[in-house]
DNA sequence: CTGGGGAGGGGGCCC
DNA sequence: CGGGCCCCCTCCCCA
């Protein structure tokens, strides 16, 4: 067919192009798979409205379908087209240009793709499911959910793995499998958390880890840890054939930084350095999800790891590594791994001892953190100090300010950054040094001691607000809402911890909590009361809510109530195969509490490597698509990136837009300011680019969760107008949209869409055939119905809508035809985003070897199954300086969701739910426990 | 269990 | 440039 034809001489186009790019040695590789799937297909359906791929256009080829434009504007308008097409995963170079370029063969032409997927924790709640989603608060509608899908794969051979079904169902185990893949082998990760599966040319992934392990990223992190970078391990990296592709879970932390997990491991050593030696096994805490809950609620890791098992959570299995050695006040020389992984950037030191302090129980920032939260903590009072206004303000008093009271300047903003790393570090090992501490750290960072002090009085004075407002240090994020009930209410299982633990833990965490081990994979509930105050949306779910809420505290135990605290938590939903992070109302896509739970998540992962391999190997290797130099980015390690010249971290909302309100005014101007040179403008949060400041602007409810535009009947906010007004429909029982064959009317566009694209080739026609005629429509069309848009007459409302319709239909037609057999991989791909090379930075690596998920698939799921045990065994080896988590392990026992993972694809979502309401409550009672 | 519709959400295009 | 309209995807529920 033509078709055909255009496809091939878009591949060839491609290839031209590839080639050139992979000429261009630095140019990064990115595989924007989705994309020419994606687009193939629509392609052959018709020529794009900028222009057709025909000989000419080649003159301005996108790098991502190939079509070629004659205009360079048109072909820069068609590439917000590939950027922007999906939902902000983040993972998309900004500035498509010269890196997006390449497009190697999908995952799924590979030979043979394998699906990696992060280990399912089954936290869905079936019933609840959607009415959580519709319920949750703005602040988390943000979240997306990621899913963890165990193991449908674990009969699978780890290598031949249906390529379809691999890609769209990865599991854990296929994880597992990944490390085993044979050459050729694409492995493929469901998006975890809020960014989409990256593809990643196993070959770029493994020059990046040797970069990474040779430069500075290894040696900080190594040489914190262990205070040695491990040499030779170059090369030891990744060791599969460079023409696989990997897909990788990313996520986008709050800093707005695109990272990818890959289980990593500590060597022994460096554990034992970095903590308490001895006892791997001991370190490794398992908390269940459930335990997750709030920070407070955890305890010390061991005493988790006893509680861990709750039943409803169970899945993930936290292996925290509590720091132990030095004394509080003593800033160790080790830095404290966790702070690492929190913030790989740069940390240092007195890290460790904040551990090690935060070992001892107490976290320096606040009395309510557990024991074993302390980086979480930090974390969380970092993200509180970006996300939200008067936390930040409280928690991040201004150190640039302080910084030109006393006369000194910092030439860039990143260096500043580093500084509050450090200092908060510090803050975290002792709030309150002496003169002598203070001046030792004055002299560590290289700033006058007085202002060292001053920035450790603001610190302690926010403190001290936050914990006025909430008795959690952190507060500041929960602070928005009392939360009243929650604490108690939860969980009465286990600690008691008062809402005021609970409340540092919404902020940042919820999710932190849940994983007391410094894993806040929690399940966003669907808070009522949260929504409404963080994000004041309260939608008209309630009654769904309020039902869902029921399930899930009948499962878990727990009072429903608790969601309600922890509204302002980011919080990992883990729905079947999904894992959700809500985002806090601030509007930051991930708070520093996702960073601790996308850790657990890719521990989990890697738990499931791990159970499989033997848990050593893990890479953690975060990938900054971009990061932003926020004071708090800098706190969580982000560095800061410039794409194609632009700074994202100016452009940060991180303000937390929504706790702020998101000035609508300073967006724009923000949007405006950011325009880059191409003319586009660039999302800080993620690294879509708009052609117009005003999609950005819309795009920015994304990630702020803002709802601007609410029902006046229900309440019901939405983020776009449209969908008010598609909302308002359904009041008004308006349908516009008929399809012109079956006569059917859609009230919603989207139900139209649908049907006009699945559904129209093979709709009855009633009696009009025409195809499409706009006139066809009449037939069936009871006619106009009071609401028809179109307002002329029956026929005239119709036909308006209609008028758009034919395209579609024709299309649809032909589509279909064509769909069907690329479908499966377009959706596979679709989620997938290319990224750079370069953006990849190792945050951590084993001593040892590091070997990217190895392990069986089978291995995976025995261990699983095992449980803990064999989860345990692998955690031996894990000691990872953050925390680890594992998962599955518990659904054998049906307290792990995970384990469910064996089923996870057919189970999937059910599953899932199910897992996912117990964990919730569990977490949940876990923070209050 | 599956198909279809409802509905939410994201983004593009046109005016 | 911004707003409105439309398309499409995806999830979920229901028949």
């Amino acid at each position: 067919m033509s078709e055909e034809e255009e496809e091939e001489e878009e591949e060839e186009v491609k290839d031209a192009l590839v080639e050139e790019i992979l000429q261009q040695g630095d140019t990064a590789i990115i595989y924007p798979e989705a994309p020419e799937d994606e687009q193939s297909p629509a392609e052959t359906g018709g020529a794009d409205e900028n222009g057709t791929p025909d000989s000419f256009s080649q003159l301005h080829t996108c790098p991502y379908c190939s079509r070629g434009y004659k205009r360079n504007a048109s072909l820069k308008e068609h590439i917000n087209s590939h950027i922007s097409s999906k939902k902000c995963v983040g993972a998309a170079p900004a500035n498509g240009v010269t890196r997006l370029v390449i497009k190697s063969p999908s995952p799924s032409a590979q030979s043979r793709p394998v699906a990696i997927a992060p280990a399912r924790v089954l936290i869905k709640e079936k019933a609840e499911s959607k009415p959580l989603q519709e319920q949750l608060p703005v602040t988390q509608i943000k979240s997306e959910p990621v899913e963890y899908e165990c193991k449908p794969l674990t009969a699978a051979p780890p290598a031949t793995p249906p390529a379809g079904h691999a890609v769209a169902q990865p599991t854990a185990a296929a994880v597992g499998a990944a490390a085993n893949l044979p050459q050729g082998v694409a492995m493929v990760v469901p998006t975890v958390g809020l960014v989409s599966p990256v593809s990643i040319n196993l070959s770029d992934l493994q020059s990046v880890l040797k970069v990474a392990m040779d430069g500075n990223v290894l040696r900080q992190v190594l040489g914190s840890a262990n205070g040695v970078v491990a040499p030779g391990k170059q090369g030891i990296v990744v060791q599969q054939p460079q023409q696989q592709i990997i897909s990788l879970p990313a996520f986008v932390d709050h800093d707005g930084t695109t990272k990818i997990i890959i289980n990593y491991s500590i060597s022994p050593a460096a554990a034992a350095t970095a903590t308490a030696t001895g006892q791997p096994t001991p370190l490794l805490v398992k908390s269940q999800l459930a335990a997750a809950a709030t920070p407070a609620a955890s305890a010390t890791s061991q005493t988790q790891a006893e509680r861990a098992p709750t039943p409803e959570v169970a899945d993930l299995t936290l292996v925290k590594k509590e720091p132990q050695c030095e004394p509080l006040g003593a800033p160790a020389a080790a830095p404290n791994e966790e702070e690492e992984m929190a913030a790989p950037v740069d940390l240092s030191e007195p890290a460790a001892a904040a551990r090690v302090a935060g070992g001892g129980g107490a976290c320096l920032l606040c009395d309510d953190c557990p024991d074993n939260l302390e980086a979480l903590h930090l974390l969380q009072h970092r993200k509180a100090a970006n996300g939200e206004a008067v936390d930040s303000a409280a928690l991040d008093p201004s150190f640039a300010a302080l910084l030109s009271e006393a006369g000194v300047t910092l030439a860039e903003p990143s260096p500043v950054d580093d500084l509050l790393s450090l200092l908060r570090t510090y803050f975290a090992s002792n709030a309150n040094p002496g003169e002598a501490e203070l001046a030792r750290i004055a002299q560590s960072v290289s700033i006058p001691v007085e202002v060292v002090r001053k920035w450790f009085a603001k610190m302690n004075c926010g403190k001290r607000a936050g914990e006025r407002n909430k008795e959690a240090p952190l507060a500041a994020v929960g602070s928005k809402r009392p939360a009243p009930e929650d604490a108690s209410s939860q969980n009465g299982e286990e600690e008691a911890e008062p809402a005021a633990s609970s409340g540092a833990p919404s902020d940042c965490g919820s999710p932190p909590g849940a994983l007391t081990g410094g894993l806040v994979i929690v399940k966003s509930e669907p808070e009522d009361g949260e929504g409404g105050d963080s994000q004041a949306e309260p939608l008209d779910l309630s009654l769904p809510k309020q039902a869902m809420a029921a399930k899930a505290a009948c499962k878990a135990g727990a009072p429903a109530g608790k969601q309600q605290e922890q509204p302002l938590n980011l919080s990992c939903q883990l729905k079947g195969r999904t894992i959700y992070v809500a985002a806090p109302p601030a509007g930051i896509v991930a708070t520093a509490a996702q960073l601790p739970a996308l850790v657990a998540i890719a521990g989990h992962q890697g738990g499931a490597a791990v159970g499989c391999l033997g848990a050593k190997r893990t890479i953690l290797i975060p990938q900054l698509t971009y990061t932003y130099a926020a004071p708090a980015a800098a706190a969580a390690g982000a560095k800061t990136v410039v794409l194609n010249g632009h700074k994202v971290q100016d452009s940060r909302p991180e303000s937390s837009p929504d706790a702020g309100g998101g000035g609508g005014p300073e967006e724009q101007s923000d949007a405006k300011k950011r325009r880059l040179e191409n003319g586009v403008y660039p999302c800080d949060l993620c690294s879509k680019v708009f052609q117009k400041g005003s999609s950005l602007l819309r795009h920015k409810y994304e990630h702020t969760g803002k709802r601007p535009h609410e029902c006046s009947i229900c309440n019901k906010a939405f983020k776009h107008k449209h969908h008010l007004i598609e909302h308002s429909r359904l009041h008004s029982g308006e349908k516009p949209y008929q399809c012109d064959k079956c006569g059917k009317r859609f009230s919603h566009s989207g139900s139209y869409s649908q049907h006009m694209n699945h559904r129209y080739s093979y709709c009855k026609k009633d009696g009009a055939g025409g195809g499409g005629g706009g006139g066809a429509p009449g037939t069936r069309r009871p006619m106009a119905e009071p609401g028809s848009p179109g307002g002329g007459g029956g026929g005239g409302p119709q036909s308006d809508s209609r008028t758009t319709t034919p395209p579609s239909q024709m299309d649809s037609d032909e589509r279909e035809s064509e769909e069907e057999e690329e479908e499966e991989e377009e959706e596979e791909e679709e989620d997938k985003e290319a990224m750079c090379m370069d953006d990849i930075r190792v945050v951590q690596v084993d001593d040892g070897e590091c070997e990217i998920y190895e392990g069986n698939f089978e291995e995976e799921e025995e261990e699983e199954e095992g449980g803990e045990t064999e989860g345990q065994g692998g955690q031996q080896e894990f000691a990872c300086d953050v925390v680890e988590v594992e998962l599955g392990e518990g659904p054998a026992g049906g307290e792990a969701p995970d384990a469910g993972a064996p089923d996870c694809e057919a189970a999937g979502p059910d599953n899932g739910e199910e897992a996912g309401n117990a964990d919730v409550p569990a977490k949940e009672a876990a923070a209050n426990g």
